[in-house]
RNA sequence: GGGUGGUUAGCUCAGUGGUAGAGCGCCUCGUUUACACCGAGGAUGUCGGGGGUUCGAAACCCUCACCGCCCA
């Protein structure tokens, strides 16, 4: 018998399953209300999925009208990577990029999401070299064009993974407007503005001592590169013979062949008399200067440091200053060359190693430490330990164009949410160093610049065509100089389009504040040049990173990541959206946990069967709701909650509080409705007549007001829930619920607050004394005045019957107070430990009343409200004490 | 080294001056015709330590300890 019980809901969901994948061929719902879909007894994500976003795509939703009178509402995707595929993070983002955007659609916006993919330089570069060296083969081997090709076809061919799974996760964008860093338009974009750049003065070609990735072969710019405490070694050498010496610290012992002179702090007094002297460099035997420059820190090591100009940036400082020597040691590989002594041809490390003990034959070495752990930058692609070296890069002059993006966010054109993280990108723009654009890879916008046989440099813009026998530049740009010009490129500029007009600038830029200097700083640089001054967004909205369930960050090489596609197909798009939505609070990291989203699943089938509950009691939007006066308590009550919940969840989403709205929405649902409107008014349901009609309406405009509040969260039972139920075409373009006060009563609040005091006191009593939760009891009410129209709603959720006998037990609640026909003993035990805990909580409260009122200070200084309060509870908790007290006199004594 | 955020229930986190909260976890009971992905009830915190301001401090100030992040 059992199971076979068990086994019939399971072939019902199997039945349901047909219909609904059969649901996209059926032509679209016009609104009428006759074809009304019946809901699956049990909800299954996977079968509602797929087919909604399927009609989605089919009617157009989200696809922007340029030509449209509504306002506009824009937001430009944060590109990821062509290689990427969809990691948690993204579906962080993006769950908050879409709540905000469907929300704005429904609010009447002309709502444009733009999608889009970066061509992520060295990544991508990167993932095909390595197919090539599977094969035994460089980049090399193929030529540019070949190998660019060959980047295009994986491309083509794999790359963009991430786009498939933006559509399982429900993300709105308008996909008829997807763009790719490296397409025409965004090319000419890039050369635009590079020459403009350029004209403006303010891109200019040096040498300077750039930070280099000796495994990728390339420049790197500052940010591109992570420091990490690496173990290292110190060693102090003395320099110099018998007349002149001195002591030098230093971690980099095998760029000494590159040293052009010897640094002191001009104070120090140890060194004064050897400033302007020249010393002997061992294994290199030069002759080398003694120089001051207030650079040194007299405290590090001996206060005596080597100056290897080529190889070490602050010392290039210096060099320049003095006019040092700086001679390079090391090639592209990091590879010892030309230093003339027997480390040539040493990697790096080695010839570290191989330099101390040779010092150390030598008794060049005065001490040494190891391991020294030290900050060390390392490669952000590969990991491999940067070198600073010396060579002929771009750069953007920033100071400018950084002086105008701090502005923007100090003048108020540019907000910054929260604004806590505001600090953190001034610091940075206001002291940002020249940015180094050019790259040595072949994947990525090649620089526009052409030297002529006789050294001639000609910048060419879109339109330009270089004079003949000029040779282009080969390297590429920076990664992040075309995704900074993101929000303009994508809508059309340089050329004068529709949707530049309509839909720039963007309205919210939604990030984490991981890429706040990569990528948003940047498109705030250059978009105030382009716009002469127009920000590209009006508002940007940082939230944080994803984090395990210890909060601890999330690596491969922890084995702490997840995969935001095995949640949703294990729970659903919705669930997994309305768990990374629920933990974003502005600004900061959130932790994730398998079991969080498993609750949010648990969650929407809560919202799946009471939607199914109303709608089967007859849950209807059919005509008004009558007039709200008219109705009874419970029904103000829970039309009273829903505005509130309207107004609070609409202002904290505009606020970009996700976490909080969806807390308010997540009690509303589950507590108010769930818990207590539908099971007080079972009763009202049963009894059928004019006021069931009533409250049915009123269940209807509930639910049909919530699910359009859930819906940008919850997108896909949302709309399944809601067509089902009303008929109604689709809720990605219905209105947005609208706060009106005029539907709010607070008596009614008073009221159904005593109703849940009432039922959770009977509750608590029955559970005290061992009734099971089906078992009806007797019980009379006294004294419920006007809580009496509510008598069978209080019967119905507490399982009380009349009686007419005689009671052998009685509670009170407040002053209602209820007999209870127990048949029997009751547990007076459990009784007594019921009312002797409840009299000590009393007597606690009171006493914490008394101490404040007959407080001196608290009586002159206090507030008049909060002293009120004070009282009132004062009174309570004596009368609660009273009755606590008659009622423990009134138990049997054994 | 310079900034900066944090330390609240077993875990992850809300809570910016008026009786300490949520989710998950935990304990007890339960096949109440929406739901066991559930229901009812319950337990759990001298809000990191110390000092101060205040009638009143988790919250404001000082200080110490520890953790994290950004930058060098």
């Amino acid at each position: 018998m059992a199971q076979s019980a068990r086994a019939r809901p399971r072939r019902a969901i199997r039945v349901q399953k047909r219909r609904a994948l059969n649901l996209d061929s059926s032509p679209m719902s016009d609104g009428n209300k006759s074809i009304k879909k019946e809901l699956a007894a049990s909800f299954t994500p996977a079968d509602i999925e797929a087919p909604l976003y399927q009609k989605w795509l089919l009617a157009g939703y989200f696809t922007a009208d340029s030509k449209s009178t509504k306002p506009p509402f824009t937001i430009v995707i944060p590109p990821p990577n062509v290689t990427g595929s969809l990691h948690i993070g993204h579906a962080l983002d993006h769950t908050l990029q879409d709540v905000l955007i469907r929300m704005k659609r429904m609010k009447g916006f002309e709502a444009l999401w733009l999608p889009g993919m970066d061509h992520a330089g060295i990544a991508t570069q990167n993932v095909v070299e390595k197919q090539l060296a599977a094969k035994g083969l460089s980049r090399h081997d193929l030529g540019r064009e070949a190998f660019v090709a060959k980047v295009w076809e994986w491309k083509e061919e794999s790359g963009g993974l991430i786009l498939d799974q933006m559509k399982r996760l429900g993300d709105s964008v308008d996909w008829s407007r997807e763009r790719f860093t490296m397409d025409a338009g965004l090319s000419t974009a890039v050369l635009e503005i590079f020459k403009r750049l350029y004209d403006a003065e303010l891109i200019y070609r040096a040498e300077r001592i750039i930070n280099w990735c000796p495994r990728c072969l390339t420049a790197l710019s500052d940010i591109e590169v992570e420091h990490s405490d690496d173990s290292g070694e110190f060693v102090q050498v003395r320099y110099g013979d018998d007349e002149v010496s001195i002591v030098v610290a230093t971690t980099r012992a095998e760029t000494m062949m590159g040293d052009g002179a010897v640094a002191v702090h001009p104070d120090d007094p140890r060194y004064k008399d050897l400033v302007g002297k020249k010393v002997l460099l061992p294994l290199v035997n030069r002759m080398i200067p003694i120089i001051a420059d207030e650079l040194v820190d007299p405290e590090f090591g001996t206060g005596a440091v080597k100056v290897t100009g080529a190889h070490d940036p602050n010392d290039f400082e210096m060099a320049m200053r003095h006019g040092i020597e700086m001679p390079v040691i090391m090639n592209e590989h990091a590879v010892m060359v030309n230093s003339g002594t027997r480390f040539d041809g040493m990697d790096r490390f080695e010839a570290r190693k191989e330099v101390v003990e040779e010092l150390r034959k030598l008794g060049r070495i005065v001490s040494e430490k190891r391991p020294y752990i030290h900050a060390v930058g390392h490669c952000q692609r590969c990991d491999t330990t940067v070198e600073p070296r010396l060579s002929m890069q771009w750069f953007v002059k920033v100071a400018p164009l950084a002086k105008a993006a701090g502005d923007a966010v100090r003048d108020g054109r540019i907000k910054i949410e929260p604004e806590e993280l505001a600090p953190r990108y001034f610091d940075w723009i206001d002291n940002m160093h020249d940015w180094c654009i050019s790259r040595q890879l072949w994947w990525g916008h090649q620089i526009p610049v052409f030297y002529g046989p006789n050294g001639e440099v000609v910048v060419c813009g879109p339109d330009d065509v270089p004079p003949a026998g000029y040779v282009q530049d080969p390297d590429v740009l920076d990664t992040w100089f075309s995704s900074g010009l993101w929000p303009f490129s994508t809508l059309g500029w340089p050329e004068k389009s529709g949707d530049l007009a309509k839909f720039f600038p963007t309205s919210v830029l939604v990030t984490g504040y991981d890429i706040l200097f990569f990528w948003v700083a940047r498109m705030v640089l250059l978009g105030l040049f382009v716009t002469d001054g127009v920000a590209p967004f009006h508002t940007i909205a940082l939230h944080g990173l994803v984090r395990d369930r210890f909060g601890k960050k999330m690596s491969k090489s922890r084995g702490n990541t997840v995969d935001p596609i095995e949640f949703m197909d294990k729970y659903g798009s919705d669930a997994l959206r309305f768990t990374l939505a629920r933990g974003a609070n502005p600004g900061t990291d959130q932790a994730i946990a398998e079991e969080w989203i498993g609750g949010s699943r648990n969650f929407a089938t809560k919202l799946w069967n009471a939607s199914r509950f109303a709608i089967m009691n007859g849950a209807n939007i059919d005509g008004e709701v009558a007039p709200f006066e008219s109705l009874n308590s419970i029904d103000q009550w829970i039309l009273t909650r829903l505005d509130e919940t309207v107004e609070s969840v609409d202002q904290l989403l505009e606020q970009f509080e996700f976490a909080k709205a969806c807390e308010i929405i997540y009690h509303f649902a589950w507590d108010d409705l769930c818990d207590w409107y539908l099971e007080l008014s079972k009763a009202t349901f049963a009894g059928g007549g004019d006021k069931a009609e009533i409250s049915k309406r009123v269940l209807g405009q509930v639910l049909d007001q919530l699910l359009r509040l859930m819906h940008p969260m919850m997108p896909f039972i949302t709309e399944e829930l809601w067509c089902s139920f009303t008929g109604g075409e689709t809720l990605v373009t219905a209105s947005w619920p609208k706060s009106d006060s005029a539907n709010r009563s607070e008596a009614s609040k008073l009221i159904v607050e005593q109703l849940q005091d009432l039922t959770t006191e009977i509750r608590r009593f029955r559970n005290d004394q061992g009734i099971k939760t089906s078992a009806k009891v007797g019980a009379n009410f006294i004294g419920l005045d006007s809580l009496s129209e509510f008598e069978a709603s209080l019967r119905q959720v507490c399982r009380i019957e009349p009686i007419t006998g005689s009671a052998s037990a009685a509670i009170e609640v407040g002053k209602v107070k209820i007999e209870f026909d127990l048949t029997g003993a009751i547990d007076v035990v459990a009784e007594r430990a019921r009312l002797t805990k409840d009299l000590a909580t009393a007597e606690k409260d009171r006493t914490t009343a008394k101490v404040k009122l007959e407080n001196e200070g608290f009586m002159a200084k206090a507030p008049i409200e909060v002293v009120q309060e004070i009282r009132e509870r004062l009174t309570q908790t004596s009368a609660d004490i009273e009755s606590i007290t008659a009622q423990l006199a009134a138990l049997p004594t054994k």
